[in-house]
DNA sequence: TTGACGTATCTACGTTCGTTGATATATAGT
DNA sequence: ACTATATATCAACGAACGTAGATACGTCAA
């Protein structure tokens, strides 16, 4: 795996803010294309602080990008940093699969 | 988007399970292969009981699997749960990139 | 300038989460 | 049977998180 466990903070925090349930539904709206809040206020049925606090949450993160426009603010999300979520689980996955006897040389606790 | 609403549940658990800094690396270091709890112990260099706190978590939501062989559990990624997430960020991310004109349909906000 | 509207921030609160240390369960060796 | 080792579970605690309501900020129209 290419990342070290520093360079990981990143990846944690978009994997953070994905992993809330409004949250996670706004990533699925928003990739319909963009919106702007109250659109999503309609959407799902949610207080307007409440969703501006999710998506302070998603863009803290670099989940989402806001951009204004008048008196609106559209969201919409971030391919890059999904991509790298995609990667990484990606990464993941390849190395498994080989289940019972190829373990890894020695046997564990020395023993 | 296939996945409706309610569907998203175990999803979400999974994302869930993967969003949390010691669960992550755990996640990392299995894609090399299979652990038991004590290499784990070591590698991340962790409490036993918080280990086993997390390797549930991460059992619980279906990211991996355990396996006993004598005195030692054996943990392992489940591929599929992987690749479910992977699906949803890819699913999720072809959408994007229209930027600012391309907007749906009407304006929003009745305005 | 005033008022309406869209959005963001702040505060208080209850709930969930991760940690620690102690204890329980399971397996293997003597 | 007894002991040592590997892992799981439990109870108590503090910290982080999500929610709701109030308020502030920014933009547009009259």
């Amino acid at each position: 795996m290419a990342n070290d466990t520093l360079s990981n903070s990143a990846l944690l925090r978009r994997f953070q803010a994905v992993a809330e349930d409004t949250r996670l539904r706004i990533v699925q709206l928003l990739s319909e294309g963009e919106r702007c809040v109250c659109e999503l206020q309609d959407e799902l049925d949610s207080a307007q602080s409440r969703l501006s606090f999710h998506l302070k949450k998603l863009k803290d993160a670099g989940v989402v990008s806001d951009r204004r426009d008048g008196r609106w603010v559209y969201y919409s999300l971030v391919p890059e940093s999904l991509e790298e979520m995609r990667a990484f689980l990606g990464e993941v996955k390849p190395a498994v699969g080989w289940g019972d006897g190829a373990r890894r040389g020695e046997s564990c606790c020395g023993s």
